[in-house]
DNA sequence: CCCGCGCCTTGACGACTGTCAAGACTTCTC
DNA sequence: GAGAAGTCTTGACAGTCGTCAAGGCGCGGG
């Protein structure tokens, strides 16, 4: 209020403190999970202590929904550059499929909870809002990418956006359970499965077979 | 001991009342899933006090796993008669997705709480052992429809029965949150889009459309 | 009749939970 | 430098949880 160009507002700050705390607080829920993380436990791994959040959030429901919005931001753009950098259809099925092999194993904590929340959101009303938006927000990434692959295949989707997503979710929650099992090379099937799913998740060739070659 | 063809050994009443109680907790999970489902409450909802659980169970989660067996047991035949009544290949179709919605109408509480528990054996590695064989006899349930389903079209199916039953759970998956939200029309789309993914998940067409109409 | 055994209830235990109030510490203002 | 506002810690509260021991009830065999 003092000075209209001070470094830092006093609202900036506590948002920076909620973003703080938010991350922290993610780093615990994607280590035990929804149901067993408590504020205590979410506290000791931060810098703060246990009391602090209910300075900073209202509800522990609060904080909850706001990490996972807050994760959602970063995660959103995950697949951009897959869809920005791809030249031709096959290479981009080849990017994506090894960036969702590389979400597996970077991200493996923050997908389960993801998984976590959305069974949640089954039972707890109060979660569905936050669930179903991020769960459009992903199936809108998703689209990007297979809109894109089929412009550069010059063919059509031939399955609804929704429903893409779907597919896609199935064997990527799939291949995150066999990961976190330590089963050997479900990294390796996940990229198979996605080389072979994509082709048909396009329309059928508009000419049976004669111009497969030439099209490009 | 007495007898040898006793109505009923002790060890069978025994079973039986573990069945019950299994039963009654199945209600309960369905209703507030695994996290806050507590013994009190499942005991509540059954013909019990709270404290028999530790006559029959060694623990909550001998008393959980037992439920998910069992439950399993009586799900993992569902779609027989999907496979024995089918004639067609396009009955077949329709008579599963008719099954897969219904499905979703009468069992919403119990694949929920499968969900949460498959779920949940992403963090705790002591459920991982029954999720991984229940999530086995699905795929299998699945495979059993499909590959049927080939056998009907005449074609081979295009996919592995783990791929097959991945996307397929998928859409189910997301018809019961869809459902769960009291969505309309989700049970419809669930059967169009089932309708739809089926013959793409057979191969290819061998000859390109020469002999598609004189196939049957 | 009474003893003993299986079945079940009751009550209590320690641990853990979300929440919040009281106060200490820091930071900024006048 | 005193005071005020903001920030954070500490400790306690009311509940709930899983677990288990103590004891009551019913029933069949001595």
């Amino acid at each position: 209020m003092t000075t209209a160009t001070a470094r830092r507002t006093p609202a900036d700050k506590h948002d920076e403190r909620r973003r703080a705390l938010a991350d922290s607080a993610l780093r615990t829920l994607g280590e035990l999970g929804y149901a067993r993380a408590s504020l205590r436990e979410i506290a000791n791994n931060s810098e703060f202590s246990h009391g602090v959040v209910h300075y900073y959030f209202h509800d522990k429901l609060e904080l909850i929904v706001y990490c996972v919005r807050q994760y959602k931001a970063t995660c959103v753009h995950r697949y951009d550059g897959v869809v920005a950098d791809a030249t031709t259809a096959e290479g981009l099925v080849e990017a994506f499929a090894d960036k969702l092999a590389e979400t597996i194993v970077d991200e493996a904590p923050m997908h389960r909870l993801w998984y976590d929340l959305r069974s949640q959101s089954m039972f707890e009303e109060s979660l569905r809002e936050a669930v179903l938006q991020i769960d459009q927000t992903l199936e809108d990434m998703v689209w990007r990418v297979v809109s894109t692959y089929a412009a550069l295949a010059a063919r059509p989707v031939g399955m609804t956006p929704h429903v893409t997503y779907g597919l896609l979710d199935g064997l990527f929650q799939q291949a995150l359970l066999g990961y976190l099992c330590e089963r050997e090379g479900v990294l390796d099937d996940l990229r198979d499965q996605v080389r072979e799913l994509m082709p048909v998740l396009l329309a059928p060739a508009p000419s049976s077979s004669r111009r497969a070659k030439s099209e490009r």
